[in-house]
DNA sequence: GTCTATACACCGATAGAC
DNA sequence: GTCTATCGGTGTATAGAC
């Protein structure tokens, strides 16, 4: 029923914000249970692998969120600088304007497990061309439009680690807001 | 004597490795005693404090290596620039070519003390102003000096985020090259 | 599905010999 | 200054009642 699966999907919210405040070997079962409501025991209840099953899991969550709260904007019939605003503009919400974090980021920099980071990369991978072929509608060739795409995920994702390195978001928001100009 | 001071050094560099490969929560004592080849009490004859006066410690070198590294490069005779490129060259070898990470940003997102957050903080608005005035040399108007200092800095951390995302360093370099290209 | 209780390993830290 | 041995505490994970 619908009620149960936003139960799971609050759950797993609520899992994240931990992973995201406190990184992956930060995060402990304790503050995992407490931030869920519920018993340390019973977490083992819906994730049986334990911490392992639920940076995966939570994994596969972000990267269903980005792709379509984000990416999906990408598609469309409007101007193109007006859909990578409109990415843009997603991908902050998805940060919380900075004072959230991506968990993907997270996972890459904490998980050591292997699987993670191939997943990882060819999701990154992806995003890129998708990012590059709408620049190229924009008029870019296909190398410079290679390149504004990376240009502009490392933006992203370096004000938002320039915000956690000031604990302000004010600097991933000001970045955005530059960004969102540019595109114009 | 000399000798001692590079032994310290080393001592330093050797938990700075670990610290910047596993993160503030992730990097263990044994890991680290294993890394700097000693026992695990031993390390306690060097930092009483524990974990915490390490990445106090280490905190202070980095942002020591920073400064003297790649910062003291935006001063000389030099047009500005070049300045600016030796900057980003020698950001570039303090990560060793995006290989390693920013032990700085890894104590920003690892550690909770508010100590180290306010002195990342000041650190970064210094660093920012003094990148702000190279920019101003290069004829740019204070505001938009500014923003391009601010950007700089969010490219150099974005592109070292992103290569940790892919676990390839390539991203880094390459994102640096072209960063170098743009400041010409 | 959730709980209490518990097992067991490892963590950070200390004592004290050398 | 470095070591071995060990402490108390916490971490992950499990058992089993409800």
């Amino acid at each position: 029923m619908v009620s149960r699966i936003q139960s799971k999907a609050l759950l797993h919210a609520q899992l994240a914000s931990v992973f995201q405040a406190r990184g992956f070997e930060g995060a402990t079962l304790n503050e995992l249970a407490a931030a869920a409501g519920l018993g340390k025991a019973s977490l083992y209840h819906h994730f049986p692998g334990g911490k392992a099953e639920m940076a995966a899991v939570l994994l596969r969550d972000a990267v269903a969120q980005l792709e379509k709260g984000a990416f999906a904007k990408l598609n469309g019939t409007q101007p193109p600088q007006e859909r990578l605003q409109r990415f843009v503009d997603s991908f902050s919400d998805y940060v919380d304007g900075g004072e959230s974090h991506c968990f993907i980021a997270v996972l890459a920099q904490g998980s050591t497990a292997k699987a993670h980071k191939k997943l990882i990369a060819q999701q990154y991978d992806d995003w890129l061309r998708h990012l590059a072929t709408v620049f190229e509608q924009t008029g870019d060739k296909p190398k410079r439009a290679q390149r504004a795409a990376a240009k502009l995920l490392a933006d992203l994702y370096g004000f938002l680690l320039v915000a956690k390195l000031c604990s302000d978001s004010k600097h991933f928001r000001q970045g955005v807001k530059r960004l969102k100009k540019e595109l114009a």
